[in-house]
RNA sequence: GGGCGCGUAGCUCAGCGGUAGAGCACUUCGUUGACAUCGAAGGGGUCACUGGUUCGAUCCCAGUCGUGCCCA
């Protein structure tokens, strides 16, 4: 923002001031300077004379000294407009200097009052300390010159410089121009600096706001702020993220009067009434205002609204019926039940526009906290981080969001993304990312009806024989535990993630992929295990819509609906209660090491480019009971994910075999005609590599001795046990590479 | 100018004393009766920088740089 300042001067003793708005030179009280400028020491408290205005009226002003002024700024003096300048304002009103008004509301130049003769001279007796002054004879006083009364501001502060200028009053500089012939020429124009400089301009109508003295009403903060720090100090009110109180704090500590007047047409308008002699009523109507007058009073309303954070300010009971009669009030179940609350959820920058009211208002009119947790979410922004805003125009509409990808998806990336204490970028692809999660629940309810599920379906926990089933029981109770131990600490994402994560890695790609063999009768267990595993899979995906549906209500709903016969809507099922206590260790163990051969068959088949399609031996040439146990019970589930032929025991790994290690086993994969040594040997290479990284790191602690001393207990067991299994593979490693170069 | 926060994989973000994760994007492969809005296997990070505390620091402390918000 760049804007001119004029540089005034008056021909002898002078003092030059600068000014960005000429125009309210008008209403000059003073010139100041700071105390401690000794180049203004000498005239300090003499009079100066403002270069504007009829010649014969010219209005004397005091130089005063005030600390507001900075002596290395410009000149060092300012004028002071105490009505028209908020700085001005403070050094008017210490110094006790008159404020006069210059314009109308709307910003014309005032054409009141009396003959500008007459209100210099007036003026003057005052600025000489001979006639005294209150701000109601200020206010009536206007001391615009007849010639500039009426005009708009911007065409009266034009011909005001064209006047001073004209006069030889102004700074001038010499500048050099050149004519159409080239002949250079100097001219003397006025001293004009562009700076730039804060200037308020009105957000919807985008003309510049001046500052203007009216009468406002203000709340005296002092008086209702203490209550309201008190409740968040002592622990009554929490709020969270916890580092947000300092901002709290901070703002009520250095609360200001609060100014709540507004001048616009829409609110709650102000409950004031004055009478003809300006005295106040305040009442919840009129009738009652006018009664307190007496009835001859005649009564006008204050015109302004209350601020919108005032009238708000209210809700946590205003919402509710509140009357402010004990009477009426303790019969109000609405009041009764619902005030005060538990949590409030908003956005960080609301908390002192409009949480600090809340709490300080309900204290001070009900003396009550209007609830216990503040819940504070990060600001929600545009791709590229701004800040949305109506004005700006980068808002996105939420009903375009849910066109496009389902209200569930935005549900569940909110939840996602509702870290404390963070800044929510909102990204397209991410809601994508979670509408496609919602499809994965659909097709996995789909997968599950197919296979005649939820006909199989228990009202409680099912009890079944199949590890399988067992372990997916225990994931069920993990995920409950860790759902609501996320909930409890207010942090969504982490139960929206654990969610995600079982019911897409744990449920679909593992659980499902495995009890395709058993559902489709291609399993030792038979009919029985078919059985249990229909009713555990139906037991399980109704788990999961619970435990989903305060993310993703309306999917979960609707699943819920059309997978059964229900006598209650799922929005009334009880939150589940089970814990840890459903977790099976054994049978943890065993699906854990059958995923692990799966797993480990798997990348060995893509990293040696076997082809995807095609079915292989595996042959078993160590393992451990626990291991033989766990490869019998799944055997049908090994072969169909890994694509495996069969399994065959052998005493030594065969001639160019592909080595497979598990926990406490190794197998190999025989393809003597298709291995490829050489890449067989980079595999096993890189592997090793990554190992002996990990085993740098494992070892370099538990030889420090001051780790064995100073590192907690299970710390140094787990670091051990780390230890002890990555040796185990790095033997097994070993004696496969060795082999390979005997191979060649 | 004052206050608060943030710099972690190409992008959006978790983690916050025991040696780094997710989604998307990327590479290769895949029409196996839930799902191609999919599956399998991979690649990718001196966790902004510099010091300090510690057996050990992405995490704690101090400073620097960059960046954002709020209040003047």
């Amino acid at each position: 923002m760049k804007t001119a300042t004029i540089t005034l001067q008056e021909e002898r003793d002078y003092i030059s001031i600068a000014t960005t708005r000429p125009e309210t030179m008008l209403g000059d009280g003073a010139v100041a300077v700071h105390p401690s400028d000794e180049r203004y020491a000498p005239i300090v408290g003499m009079m100066c004379e403002i270069p504007v205005g009829p010649k014969a009226q010219r209005r004397l002003i005091p130089i005063i000294t005030d600390e507001y002024p900075d002596k290395d700024f410009g000149s060092g003096a300012v004028k002071i407009t105490g009505a028209h300048d908020f700085n001005d304002y403070q050094v008017a009103k210490r110094a006790g200097i008159p404020m006069y008004n210059l314009m109308d509301t709307q910003a014309n130049l005032r054409a009141d009052g009396q003959a500008y003769a007459i209100e210099a001279a007036t003026a003057q007796r005052i600025a000489n300390g001979e006639e005294s002054f209150d701000e109601a004879k200020i206010a009536a006083m206007n001391m615009v010159p007849d010639a500039y009364r009426g005009m708009e501001r911007f065409e009266a502060r034009k011909k005001i410089v064209d006047d001073i200028t004209r006069e030889g009053l102004a700074v001038m500089i010499q500048e050099t121009v050149t004519d159409d012939e080239g002949q250079e020429s100097s001219r003397s124009i006025p001293l004009v600096e562009n700076k730039p400089i804060m200037q308020p301009f009105g957000d919807r109508s985008k003309v510049v706001i001046e500052p203007m003295l009216t009468d406002q009403w203000f709340v005296d903060t002092d008086k209702i702020v203490a209550p309201a720090l008190e409740a968040v100090r002592d622990g009554t009110v929490k709020i969270l993220p916890e580092s947000e109180k300092k901002v709290y704090f901070h703002w009520l500590e250095n609360i200001e009067p609060w100014c709540i007047s507004r001048q616009l047409w829409w609110g709650h308008q102000i409950p004031v009434w004055f009478d003809e002699t300006g005295a106040q009523y305040c009442a919840a109507t009129e009738a009652e205002a006018q009664a307190m007058a007496g009835a001859d009073a005649h009564l006008t309303r204050d015109p302004d609204v209350l601020d919108t954070w005032f009238s708000s300010g209210l809700w946590p009971i205003g919402t509710l019926g509140w009357s402010g009669k004990a009477e009426v009030d303790t019969q109000n179940n609405m009041l009764q039940r619902f005030f005060p609350t538990s949590d409030l959820i908003t956005g960080s920058d609301i908390l002192f526009f409009w949480v600090a009211r809340m709490m300080m208002m309900q204290l001070a009119v009900v003396d009550e906290v209007p609830f216990n947790t503040i819940y504070l979410h990060g600001l929600v922004r545009d791709a590229k981080g701004k800040k949305m805003s109506k004005s700006t125009g980068n808002v996105v509409d939420p009903l375009e969001i849910i066109d496009e990808f389902g209200a569930d998806a935005l549900r569940f990336t909110n939840a996602s993304m509702a870290s404390l204490g963070g800044v929510l970028k909102l990204d397209m692809q991410r809601i994508a990312g979670y509408r496609n999660f919602g499809t994965k629940l659909w097709n996995a309810c789909s997968f599950a009806e197919f296979n005649e599920a939820f006909e199989q379906r228990s009202a409680s926990i099912p009890s079944p024989d199949l590890a399988l089933n067992k372990w997916i029981i225990g994931e069920v109770g993990r995920v409950r535990v860790a759902v609501d131990a996320a909930l409890d600490g207010y942090r969504f994402n982490d139960a929206a993630s654990a969610l995600y994560g079982f019911v897409w890695g744990t449920l679909c790609d593992r659980y499902l992929e495995l009890s395709k063999p058993i559902l489709k009768g291609n399993h030792s267990s038979g009919d029985a295990g078919r059985l249990e595993t229909q009713t555990t899979l139906a037991w399980v995906l109704e788990q999961s819509m619970t435990l989903l549906h305060p993310i993703m209500p309306f999917i979960t709903e609707e699943l819920w609906g059309i997978t059964a016969p229900r006598t209650h809507m799922l929005v009334h099922q009880d939150w589940p209660d089970y814990g840890l206590e459903l977790v099976d260790a054994s049978a943890s163990e065993e699906i854990s090491w059958a995923i692990s051969l799966i797993d480990a068959i798997r990348s060995a088949r893509a990293q040696m480019n076997v082809p995807a399609g095609a079915k292989v031996p595996l042959v078993q040439v160590t393992i451990s009971p626990a291991g033989e146990a766990a490869l019998a019970a799944n055997m049908a589930q090994i072969q169909q994910m890994a694509r495996i032929t069969e399994v065959t025991q052998v005493s030594d790994m065969p001639k160019g075999a592909i080595t497979i290690t598990a926990p406490q086993a190794t197998f190999g994969l025989p393809l003597a005609d298709i291995i490829d040594v050489a890449a067989e040997k980079m595999r096993l290479e890189k592997s090793m590599g990554k190992l002996a990284k990990e085993l740098g790191g494992l070892r370099g602690r538990l030889n420090n001795p001051k780790f064995a001393t100073s590192a907690p207990p299970e710390v140094l067991a787990e670091t051990r046990a780390n230890l002890e299994a990555r040796e185990e593979e790095e033997v097994k490693l070993s004696i496969a590479l060795a082999r390979l170069e005997e191979i060649g």
